[in-house]
DNA sequence: AAATAACAATGTTTTAAAGCACAAATTTAC
DNA sequence: GTAAATTTGTGCTTTAAAACATTGTTATTT
Protein backbone atom coordinates (compact mmCIF):
# COMPACT_ATOMS: atom_id res chain seq x y z
CA UNK A 1 0.00 0.00 0.00
CA UNK A 2 1.29 3.44 -0.96
CA UNK A 3 2.33 5.59 2.16
CA UNK A 4 -0.12 7.89 3.58
CA UNK A 5 0.72 11.57 3.54
CA UNK A 6 -0.73 13.42 6.20
CA UNK A 7 -2.35 16.41 4.61
CA UNK A 8 -3.57 19.41 6.23
CA UNK A 9 -7.24 19.41 7.15
CA UNK A 10 -9.41 21.92 5.22
CA UNK A 11 -10.64 24.92 6.25
CA UNK A 12 -13.96 24.29 8.95
CA UNK A 13 -16.52 26.38 5.87
CA UNK A 14 -15.12 23.94 3.38
CA UNK A 15 -15.82 21.14 5.70
CA UNK A 16 -18.99 21.76 7.73
CA UNK A 17 -22.55 21.61 5.24
CA UNK A 18 -24.48 23.75 7.68
CA UNK A 19 -22.24 27.03 6.54
CA UNK A 20 -24.50 28.60 4.87
CA UNK A 21 -26.83 29.25 7.17
CA UNK A 22 -24.76 30.72 9.51
CA UNK A 23 -24.30 34.55 10.41
CA UNK A 24 -21.07 36.36 9.37
CA UNK A 25 -20.57 36.51 13.26
CA UNK A 26 -21.39 32.93 13.96
CA UNK A 27 -19.01 31.72 11.02
CA UNK A 28 -16.27 33.49 12.37
CA UNK A 29 -16.32 32.63 15.90
CA UNK A 30 -16.75 29.07 14.76
CA UNK A 31 -13.44 29.87 12.68
CA UNK A 32 -11.59 30.68 16.19
CA UNK A 33 -13.49 28.31 18.38
CA UNK A 34 -13.20 24.90 16.80
CA UNK A 35 -10.68 22.45 17.10
CA UNK A 36 -8.96 19.73 14.84
CA UNK A 37 -8.38 16.24 15.93
CA UNK A 38 -6.68 13.11 14.46
CA UNK A 39 -7.47 9.60 15.60
CA UNK A 40 -5.09 6.69 14.60
CA UNK A 41 -7.55 3.52 12.55
CA UNK A 42 -9.36 2.02 15.57
CA UNK A 43 -9.03 4.37 17.64
CA UNK A 44 -11.82 5.69 20.04
CA UNK A 45 -13.57 8.90 20.09
CA UNK A 46 -16.26 8.69 22.51
CA UNK A 47 -18.10 5.56 24.38
CA UNK A 48 -21.17 4.56 25.56
CA UNK A 49 -21.45 6.97 28.54
CA UNK A 50 -19.29 9.41 28.39
CA UNK A 51 -20.76 12.70 28.79
CA UNK A 52 -21.01 14.51 25.51
CA UNK A 53 -18.48 17.47 25.30
CA UNK A 54 -18.54 18.51 21.75
CA UNK A 55 -20.89 18.03 18.44
CA UNK A 56 -18.22 16.74 15.68
CA UNK A 57 -17.75 17.07 12.05
CA UNK A 58 -15.53 14.25 10.10
CA UNK A 59 -12.91 16.17 8.11
CA UNK A 60 -11.49 13.42 6.56
CA UNK A 61 -11.28 9.45 7.04
CA UNK A 62 -13.83 7.08 7.99
CA UNK A 63 -15.37 6.08 11.32
CA UNK A 64 -18.16 3.69 13.07
CA UNK A 65 -21.23 4.62 15.24
CA UNK A 66 -21.95 1.41 17.27
CA UNK A 67 -23.37 -0.06 20.25
CA UNK A 68 -21.95 -3.00 22.80
CA UNK A 69 -24.66 -5.49 22.89
CA UNK A 70 -25.63 -8.58 24.68
CA UNK A 71 -22.43 -10.31 25.81
CA UNK A 72 -20.17 -7.56 23.88
CA UNK A 73 -20.84 -8.07 20.84
CA UNK A 74 -21.00 -4.89 18.57
CA UNK A 75 -23.66 -3.80 16.49
CA UNK A 76 -22.62 -1.02 13.66
CA UNK A 77 -25.26 1.55 13.87
CA UNK A 78 -24.19 3.64 11.16
CA UNK A 79 -21.05 4.44 9.11
CA UNK A 80 -19.79 7.85 8.51
CA UNK A 81 -18.33 9.85 5.46
CA UNK A 82 -17.09 13.55 5.79
CA UNK A 83 -18.75 16.15 6.20
CA UNK A 84 -21.39 14.32 8.52
CA UNK A 85 -22.04 15.47 11.98
CA UNK A 86 -22.25 13.08 15.14
CA UNK A 87 -21.59 13.36 18.76
CA UNK A 88 -24.44 15.86 19.29
CA UNK A 89 -27.52 14.17 19.79
CA UNK A 90 -26.79 13.38 23.19
CA UNK A 91 -25.89 16.95 23.38
CA UNK A 92 -29.39 17.82 22.48
CA UNK A 93 -31.29 15.21 24.88
CA UNK A 94 -28.39 16.10 27.59
CA UNK A 95 -27.62 12.78 28.28
CA UNK A 96 -24.71 10.56 28.19
CA UNK A 97 -23.48 8.95 24.70
CA UNK A 98 -25.22 5.64 24.00
CA UNK A 99 -22.89 4.81 21.02
CA UNK A 100 -19.17 4.25 20.91
CA UNK A 101 -17.65 6.04 17.82
CA UNK A 102 -13.91 4.68 16.41
CA UNK A 103 -11.63 4.94 13.42
CA UNK A 104 -12.24 2.81 10.90
CA UNK A 105 -9.77 4.85 9.02
CA UNK A 106 -7.28 7.49 10.17
CA UNK A 107 -9.78 10.20 10.52
CA UNK A 108 -9.86 13.90 11.40
CA UNK A 109 -12.46 15.55 13.09
CA UNK A 110 -13.28 19.27 13.67
CA UNK A 111 -14.96 19.64 17.73
CA UNK A 112 -17.11 22.02 18.63
CA UNK A 113 -18.08 22.61 21.98
CA UNK A 114 -21.65 21.81 23.25
CA UNK A 115 -22.29 24.87 25.06
CA UNK A 116 -21.62 26.56 21.53
CA UNK A 117 -23.26 24.47 19.59
CA UNK A 118 -26.15 24.63 21.61
CA UNK A 119 -26.11 28.67 21.82
CA UNK A 120 -26.00 28.67 18.05
CA UNK A 121 -29.11 26.18 17.79
CA UNK A 122 -31.10 28.35 20.22
CA UNK A 123 -30.49 31.45 18.48
CA UNK A 124 -30.48 30.77 14.42
CA UNK A 125 -33.79 29.22 13.26
CA UNK A 126 -32.13 28.30 10.16
CA UNK A 127 -29.41 26.25 12.06
CA UNK A 128 -31.73 24.47 13.99
CA UNK A 129 -34.19 23.79 11.54
CA UNK A 130 -31.00 22.13 9.25
CA UNK A 131 -30.34 19.65 12.33
CA UNK A 132 -34.32 18.75 12.80
CA UNK A 133 -33.93 18.10 9.33
CA UNK A 134 -30.67 15.41 9.63
CA UNK A 135 -32.42 14.22 12.62
CA UNK A 136 -35.76 13.38 10.94
CA UNK A 137 -33.70 11.54 7.99
CA UNK A 138 -31.60 9.24 10.63
CA UNK A 139 -34.76 8.48 12.60
CA UNK A 140 -36.02 7.30 9.12
CA UNK A 141 -33.14 5.00 8.45
CA UNK A 142 -32.90 3.67 11.96
CA UNK A 143 -36.59 2.54 11.99
CA UNK A 144 -36.19 0.85 8.64
CA UNK A 145 -33.01 -0.83 10.17
CA UNK A 146 -35.12 -1.89 12.86
CA UNK A 147 -36.96 -3.84 9.97
CA UNK A 148 -34.52 -4.66 8.12
CA UNK A 149 -32.03 -6.40 10.72
CA UNK A 150 -34.94 -8.39 12.47
CA UNK A 151 -36.93 -9.67 9.51
CA UNK A 152 -34.74 -10.45 6.86
CA UNK A 153 -32.46 -13.69 6.73
CA UNK A 154 -28.64 -13.82 6.32
CA UNK A 155 -28.30 -12.91 2.89
CA UNK A 156 -30.89 -10.23 2.61
CA UNK A 157 -28.70 -7.89 5.25
CA UNK A 158 -25.58 -8.85 3.80
CA UNK A 159 -26.90 -7.90 0.56
CA UNK A 160 -28.19 -4.70 2.08
CA UNK A 161 -25.00 -3.66 3.79
CA UNK A 162 -23.16 -3.81 0.79
CA UNK A 163 -25.67 -1.66 -1.06
CA UNK A 164 -25.79 0.51 1.94
CA UNK A 165 -21.64 0.90 1.84
CA UNK A 166 -21.50 1.50 -1.85
CA UNK A 167 -24.09 4.26 -1.60
CA UNK A 168 -22.61 5.83 0.97
CA UNK A 169 -18.64 5.51 0.08
CA UNK A 170 -19.11 4.91 -3.82
CA UNK A 171 -17.01 2.85 -5.86
CA UNK A 172 -12.89 3.20 -6.63
CA UNK A 173 -11.68 3.84 -10.56
CA UNK A 174 -12.56 0.53 -11.82
CA UNK A 175 -16.43 1.36 -11.38
CA UNK A 176 -17.25 -1.21 -9.18
CA UNK A 177 -14.54 -2.07 -5.96
CA UNK A 178 -16.85 -0.39 -3.08
CA UNK A 179 -14.56 2.70 -1.22
CA UNK A 180 -14.17 1.46 2.04
CA UNK A 181 -12.13 -2.08 3.64
CA UNK A 182 -13.81 -3.36 6.21
CA UNK A 183 -13.05 -6.49 8.14
CA UNK A 184 -15.10 -9.26 7.60
CA UNK A 185 -15.91 -8.97 11.25
CA UNK A 186 -17.60 -5.27 10.58
CA UNK A 187 -19.59 -6.32 8.31
CA UNK A 188 -21.01 -8.90 10.54
CA UNK A 189 -21.52 -6.03 12.90
CA UNK A 190 -22.92 -4.07 10.31
CA UNK A 191 -25.79 -7.00 8.81
CA UNK A 192 -26.16 -8.73 12.23
CA UNK A 193 -24.67 -11.56 11.92
CA UNK A 194 -21.57 -13.77 13.04
CA UNK A 195 -18.18 -13.06 11.41
CA UNK A 196 -18.29 -16.35 10.25
CA UNK A 197 -21.75 -16.01 8.43
CA UNK A 198 -20.05 -13.26 6.98
CA UNK A 199 -17.18 -15.20 5.64
CA UNK A 200 -19.59 -17.63 4.43
CA UNK A 201 -22.16 -15.31 2.72
CA UNK A 202 -19.32 -13.42 1.18
CA UNK A 203 -18.25 -16.49 -0.21
CA UNK A 204 -21.50 -17.60 -1.32
CA UNK A 205 -22.35 -14.26 -3.13
CA UNK A 206 -18.93 -14.63 -4.88
CA UNK A 207 -19.68 -18.51 -5.97
CA UNK A 208 -22.60 -16.96 -7.81
CA UNK A 209 -21.18 -14.16 -9.34
CA UNK A 210 -22.66 -11.61 -7.59
CA UNK A 211 -19.44 -9.67 -5.77
CA UNK A 212 -15.87 -10.59 -6.69
CA UNK A 213 -13.49 -10.67 -3.73
CA UNK A 214 -9.87 -9.43 -3.59
CA UNK A 215 -9.24 -9.39 0.49
CA UNK A 216 -11.18 -6.16 1.93
CA UNK A 217 -11.54 -4.92 -1.44
CA UNK A 218 -15.66 -6.29 -2.51
CA UNK A 219 -16.56 -5.71 -6.32
CA UNK A 220 -20.22 -5.22 -6.40
CA UNK A 221 -20.57 -7.02 -9.97
CA UNK A 222 -24.59 -8.03 -10.28
CA UNK A 223 -25.90 -5.16 -8.54
CA UNK A 224 -29.56 -6.12 -9.83
CA UNK A 225 -29.40 -9.55 -8.18
CA UNK A 226 -27.84 -7.62 -5.19
CA UNK A 227 -30.76 -5.69 -4.30
CA UNK A 228 -33.24 -8.86 -5.54
CA UNK A 229 -32.05 -10.69 -2.65
CA UNK A 230 -31.69 -7.85 -0.51
CA UNK A 231 -35.81 -6.63 -1.10
CA UNK A 232 -36.36 -10.73 -0.73
CA UNK A 233 -35.33 -10.44 3.10
CA UNK B 1 -67.38 -3.92 29.85
CA UNK B 2 -68.88 -0.64 30.57
CA UNK B 3 -70.25 1.23 27.66
CA UNK B 4 -67.50 3.99 27.08
CA UNK B 5 -68.99 7.49 27.15
CA UNK B 6 -67.25 9.44 23.95
CA UNK B 7 -66.09 12.64 25.82
CA UNK B 8 -65.45 15.95 24.08
CA UNK B 9 -61.98 16.56 23.27
CA UNK B 10 -59.80 18.96 25.59
CA UNK B 11 -58.94 21.62 23.60
CA UNK B 12 -55.11 21.71 21.80
CA UNK B 13 -54.17 24.22 24.56
CA UNK B 14 -54.17 21.58 27.36
CA UNK B 15 -52.95 18.70 24.82
CA UNK B 16 -50.30 20.30 23.33
CA UNK B 17 -47.02 19.90 25.05
CA UNK B 18 -45.00 22.57 22.96
CA UNK B 19 -47.89 25.36 24.02
CA UNK B 20 -45.83 27.28 26.26
CA UNK B 21 -43.06 28.36 23.57
CA UNK B 22 -45.75 29.59 21.04
CA UNK B 23 -46.58 33.04 20.37
CA UNK B 24 -50.28 34.38 21.46
CA UNK B 25 -50.98 34.59 17.88
CA UNK B 26 -49.21 31.43 16.86
CA UNK B 27 -51.64 30.09 19.39
CA UNK B 28 -54.54 31.73 18.18
CA UNK B 29 -54.19 30.89 14.83
CA UNK B 30 -53.47 27.25 16.21
CA UNK B 31 -57.12 27.14 17.71
CA UNK B 32 -58.65 28.18 15.03
CA UNK B 33 -56.35 26.37 12.61
CA UNK B 34 -56.50 22.47 13.54
CA UNK B 35 -58.93 19.60 13.22
CA UNK B 36 -60.25 17.03 15.44
CA UNK B 37 -60.92 13.31 14.60
CA UNK B 38 -61.68 10.19 15.65
CA UNK B 39 -60.28 6.73 14.86
CA UNK B 40 -62.24 3.79 15.72
CA UNK B 41 -60.16 0.96 17.03
CA UNK B 42 -58.09 -0.96 14.59
CA UNK B 43 -58.41 2.06 12.00
CA UNK B 44 -55.97 3.20 10.12
CA UNK B 45 -54.82 6.51 10.74
CA UNK B 46 -52.16 6.60 7.93
CA UNK B 47 -50.12 4.50 5.93
CA UNK B 48 -47.09 3.88 4.76
CA UNK B 49 -46.12 5.32 1.39
CA UNK B 50 -48.77 8.17 1.79
CA UNK B 51 -48.23 11.60 1.19
CA UNK B 52 -48.08 13.47 4.79
CA UNK B 53 -50.08 15.92 4.77
CA UNK B 54 -50.73 17.09 8.74
CA UNK B 55 -48.45 16.61 11.77
CA UNK B 56 -50.85 15.01 14.02
CA UNK B 57 -51.17 14.80 18.35
CA UNK B 58 -52.89 12.34 19.95
CA UNK B 59 -55.17 13.87 22.19
CA UNK B 60 -56.95 10.40 23.83
CA UNK B 61 -56.50 6.63 23.06
CA UNK B 62 -53.63 5.03 21.93
CA UNK B 63 -52.42 4.11 18.84
CA UNK B 64 -49.55 1.72 17.30
CA UNK B 65 -47.07 2.96 14.57
CA UNK B 66 -45.62 0.24 12.33
CA UNK B 67 -43.80 -0.58 9.67
CA UNK B 68 -44.74 -3.98 7.35
CA UNK B 69 -41.59 -6.32 6.75
CA UNK B 70 -40.99 -9.06 4.80
CA UNK B 71 -44.04 -11.07 4.27
CA UNK B 72 -45.98 -8.52 5.78
CA UNK B 73 -45.13 -8.81 8.83
CA UNK B 74 -45.78 -6.40 10.97
CA UNK B 75 -43.13 -4.31 13.33
CA UNK B 76 -44.54 -2.18 15.69
CA UNK B 77 -41.75 1.01 16.05
CA UNK B 78 -43.20 2.52 18.86
CA UNK B 79 -46.56 2.93 20.88
CA UNK B 80 -48.04 6.26 21.06
CA UNK B 81 -49.98 7.60 24.39
CA UNK B 82 -52.46 11.16 24.80
CA UNK B 83 -50.05 14.44 24.21
CA UNK B 84 -47.46 12.54 21.71
CA UNK B 85 -46.50 13.93 18.17
CA UNK B 86 -46.65 11.96 15.02
CA UNK B 87 -46.64 12.06 11.14
CA UNK B 88 -44.52 15.04 11.08
CA UNK B 89 -40.97 13.23 10.59
CA UNK B 90 -42.20 12.55 6.83
CA UNK B 91 -42.96 15.87 6.64
CA UNK B 92 -39.57 17.55 7.65
CA UNK B 93 -37.15 15.22 5.19
CA UNK B 94 -40.31 15.73 2.41
CA UNK B 95 -40.75 12.35 1.92
CA UNK B 96 -43.54 9.71 1.96
CA UNK B 97 -44.80 8.34 5.11
CA UNK B 98 -42.41 5.16 6.02
CA UNK B 99 -44.37 3.57 9.02
CA UNK B 100 -48.25 2.55 9.27
CA UNK B 101 -50.31 4.10 12.20
CA UNK B 102 -52.85 2.79 13.45
CA UNK B 103 -55.55 3.21 16.46
CA UNK B 104 -55.33 0.44 19.15
CA UNK B 105 -58.29 1.88 21.31
CA UNK B 106 -60.69 4.71 19.75
CA UNK B 107 -58.53 7.49 19.41
CA UNK B 108 -59.31 11.38 18.96
CA UNK B 109 -56.68 13.09 17.10
CA UNK B 110 -55.99 16.85 16.48
CA UNK B 111 -54.32 17.22 12.81
CA UNK B 112 -52.00 20.66 11.64
CA UNK B 113 -52.18 21.10 8.33
CA UNK B 114 -48.01 20.70 7.12
CA UNK B 115 -47.26 23.88 5.39
CA UNK B 116 -48.75 25.60 9.11
CA UNK B 117 -46.31 23.14 11.07
CA UNK B 118 -43.26 23.95 8.65
CA UNK B 119 -44.03 27.55 8.68
CA UNK B 120 -43.98 27.75 13.08
CA UNK B 121 -40.91 25.85 12.91
CA UNK B 122 -39.05 28.08 10.68
CA UNK B 123 -40.08 31.01 12.53
CA UNK B 124 -40.08 30.02 16.13
CA UNK B 125 -36.89 28.94 16.90
CA UNK B 126 -38.03 27.59 20.41
CA UNK B 127 -40.60 25.80 18.83
CA UNK B 128 -38.28 24.35 16.73
CA UNK B 129 -35.80 23.57 19.74
CA UNK B 130 -38.44 21.41 20.79
CA UNK B 131 -38.63 19.32 18.05
CA UNK B 132 -35.20 18.94 17.82
CA UNK B 133 -35.15 17.15 21.45
CA UNK B 134 -38.02 15.14 20.64
CA UNK B 135 -36.18 13.46 17.29
CA UNK B 136 -33.08 13.43 19.13
CA UNK B 137 -34.85 11.42 22.01
CA UNK B 138 -37.04 9.42 19.99
CA UNK B 139 -33.52 8.86 17.49
CA UNK B 140 -31.75 7.45 20.67
CA UNK B 141 -34.71 4.81 21.30
CA UNK B 142 -34.39 3.43 17.44
CA UNK B 143 -30.95 3.10 17.83
CA UNK B 144 -31.36 0.92 21.43
CA UNK B 145 -34.25 -0.95 19.95
CA UNK B 146 -31.83 -2.01 16.91
CA UNK B 147 -29.69 -3.60 19.71
CA UNK B 148 -32.24 -5.05 21.86
CA UNK B 149 -34.62 -7.03 18.80
CA UNK B 150 -31.44 -8.56 17.09
CA UNK B 151 -29.04 -9.12 20.05
CA UNK B 152 -31.57 -10.57 22.92
CA UNK B 153 -33.23 -14.09 22.90
CA UNK B 154 -37.40 -14.21 22.74
CA UNK B 155 -37.35 -13.93 26.93
CA UNK B 156 -35.80 -10.70 26.85
CA UNK B 157 -37.19 -9.64 24.13
CA UNK B 158 -40.84 -10.13 25.84
CA UNK B 159 -39.85 -9.19 28.91
CA UNK B 160 -38.13 -5.50 27.75
CA UNK B 161 -41.52 -4.64 25.60
CA UNK B 162 -43.52 -5.69 28.99
CA UNK B 163 -41.46 -2.93 31.13
CA UNK B 164 -41.65 -0.56 27.87
CA UNK B 165 -45.37 -0.63 28.16
CA UNK B 166 -45.57 -0.28 32.09
CA UNK B 167 -43.20 2.83 31.95
CA UNK B 168 -44.97 4.01 29.02
CA UNK B 169 -48.62 3.77 30.24
CA UNK B 170 -48.49 2.82 33.55
CA UNK B 171 -50.93 0.67 35.87
CA UNK B 172 -54.60 0.62 37.22
CA UNK B 173 -55.42 0.86 40.59
CA UNK B 174 -54.19 -2.13 41.57
CA UNK B 175 -50.79 -1.16 41.18
CA UNK B 176 -49.86 -3.93 39.12
CA UNK B 177 -52.11 -4.23 35.82
CA UNK B 178 -50.26 -2.15 32.87
CA UNK B 179 -52.87 -0.18 31.91
CA UNK B 180 -53.17 -1.46 27.78
CA UNK B 181 -54.54 -4.44 26.40
CA UNK B 182 -52.90 -5.60 23.37
CA UNK B 183 -53.59 -9.11 21.56
CA UNK B 184 -50.73 -11.02 21.75
CA UNK B 185 -50.01 -10.34 18.28
CA UNK B 186 -49.27 -6.79 18.94
CA UNK B 187 -47.17 -7.81 21.62
CA UNK B 188 -45.21 -10.01 19.49
CA UNK B 189 -44.68 -7.53 16.80
CA UNK B 190 -43.39 -5.21 19.66
CA UNK B 191 -40.84 -7.76 20.61
CA UNK B 192 -40.09 -8.99 16.85
CA UNK B 193 -41.23 -12.82 17.40
CA UNK B 194 -44.25 -15.11 16.44
CA UNK B 195 -47.17 -14.63 17.97
CA UNK B 196 -46.87 -18.16 19.42
CA UNK B 197 -43.67 -17.74 21.00
CA UNK B 198 -45.04 -14.68 22.89
CA UNK B 199 -48.29 -16.49 24.28
CA UNK B 200 -45.82 -19.75 24.74
CA UNK B 201 -43.40 -17.16 26.71
CA UNK B 202 -46.06 -15.48 28.70
CA UNK B 203 -47.16 -18.62 30.05
CA UNK B 204 -43.60 -19.42 30.91
CA UNK B 205 -43.37 -16.36 32.70
CA UNK B 206 -46.86 -16.76 34.08
CA UNK B 207 -45.41 -20.32 35.59
CA UNK B 208 -42.56 -18.87 36.92
CA UNK B 209 -44.49 -16.31 39.01
CA UNK B 210 -43.11 -13.36 36.91
CA UNK B 211 -46.51 -11.91 35.56
CA UNK B 212 -50.01 -12.94 36.16
CA UNK B 213 -52.60 -12.86 33.09
CA UNK B 214 -56.51 -12.67 32.84
CA UNK B 215 -56.57 -12.56 29.31
CA UNK B 216 -55.39 -9.36 27.88
CA UNK B 217 -54.96 -7.95 31.07
CA UNK B 218 -51.07 -8.42 32.03
CA UNK B 219 -50.29 -7.74 35.82
CA UNK B 220 -46.49 -7.52 36.81
CA UNK B 221 -45.51 -9.73 40.03
CA UNK B 222 -42.00 -10.02 39.76
CA UNK B 223 -40.82 -6.71 38.15
CA UNK B 224 -37.17 -7.32 39.30
CA UNK B 225 -37.01 -10.35 38.06
CA UNK B 226 -38.13 -9.07 34.35
CA UNK B 227 -35.82 -6.41 34.35
CA UNK B 228 -33.19 -8.97 35.11
CA UNK B 229 -34.14 -10.85 31.79
CA UNK B 230 -34.56 -8.23 30.02
CA UNK B 231 -31.21 -7.01 30.69
CA UNK B 232 -29.23 -10.89 30.14
CA UNK B 233 -30.86 -10.80 26.77
C1' DA C 1 -79.10 -19.11 20.48
C1' DA C 2 -76.54 -20.86 16.89
C1' DA C 3 -73.00 -19.88 13.69
C1' DT C 4 -68.88 -17.78 12.52
C1' DA C 5 -64.87 -15.70 13.17
C1' DA C 6 -61.05 -14.21 15.78
C1' DC C 7 -57.89 -15.21 19.39
C1' DA C 8 -55.24 -18.13 22.67
C1' DA C 9 -52.85 -22.28 24.05
C1' DT C 10 -49.73 -26.22 23.21
C1' DG C 11 -47.33 -29.89 21.06
C1' DT C 12 -44.37 -31.31 17.04
C1' DT C 13 -41.30 -30.60 13.17
C1' DT C 14 -38.16 -28.00 10.51
C1' DT C 15 -34.67 -24.76 9.63
C1' DA C 16 -31.76 -20.74 9.80
C1' DA C 17 -28.20 -19.18 12.12
C1' DA C 18 -25.10 -19.46 16.14
C1' DG C 19 -21.30 -21.87 18.23
C1' DC C 20 -17.23 -24.35 18.03
C1' DA C 21 -12.89 -26.17 16.34
C1' DC C 22 -9.08 -25.92 13.54
C1' DA C 23 -6.15 -24.71 9.53
C1' DA C 24 -4.43 -21.28 6.41
C1' DA C 25 -3.37 -16.76 5.28
C1' DT C 26 -2.49 -11.96 6.44
C1' DT C 27 -1.20 -8.24 9.22
C1' DT C 28 1.18 -6.20 12.89
C1' DA C 29 4.76 -5.77 16.18
C1' DC C 30 9.26 -6.11 17.65
C1' DG D 1 12.93 -10.38 8.90
C1' DT D 2 10.93 -13.24 11.94
C1' DA D 3 7.63 -14.24 15.47
C1' DA D 4 3.23 -13.33 17.29
C1' DA D 5 -1.23 -12.05 16.74
C1' DT D 6 -5.11 -11.30 14.24
C1' DT D 7 -8.05 -12.25 10.44
C1' DT D 8 -10.00 -15.34 7.13
C1' DG D 9 -11.84 -19.66 5.45
C1' DT D 10 -14.28 -24.34 6.16
C1' DG D 11 -16.53 -28.11 8.06
C1' DC D 12 -19.37 -29.97 11.73
C1' DT D 13 -22.66 -29.66 15.70
C1' DT D 14 -26.02 -27.55 18.33
C1' DT D 15 -29.82 -24.69 19.28
C1' DA D 16 -33.23 -21.01 19.30
C1' DA D 17 -36.94 -19.70 17.06
C1' DA D 18 -40.03 -20.17 13.05
C1' DA D 19 -43.44 -22.91 10.83
C1' DC D 20 -47.03 -25.93 11.06
C1' DA D 21 -50.94 -28.39 13.02
C1' DT D 22 -54.58 -28.97 16.17
C1' DT D 23 -57.73 -27.83 19.74
C1' DG D 24 -59.85 -24.98 23.05
C1' DT D 25 -61.75 -20.38 24.17
C1' DT D 26 -63.76 -16.03 23.77
C1' DA D 27 -66.06 -12.44 20.96
C1' DT D 28 -69.14 -11.01 17.09
C1' DT D 29 -72.69 -11.48 14.03
C1' DT D 30 -77.10 -12.71 12.47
Amino acid sequence: MAKKTISTPRPIDKVMTVWDVLTPDERQFLRNNHTVHRFKKNELIHCEGDTPTHMMILESGKVKVFKEGVGSRAQIIRMLKPGEHFGYRAIITNQPHNTNVSAVEPSTIFMIKADIFISILKHNNAFCYRFLEELACDLGVSDARIVNLTQKHIRGRLAEALLTLKKNYGVEADGATISIYLAREDLANLSNMTTSNAIRTLSNFANEQIIAMDGRKLKIIDEEKLIRISKMG
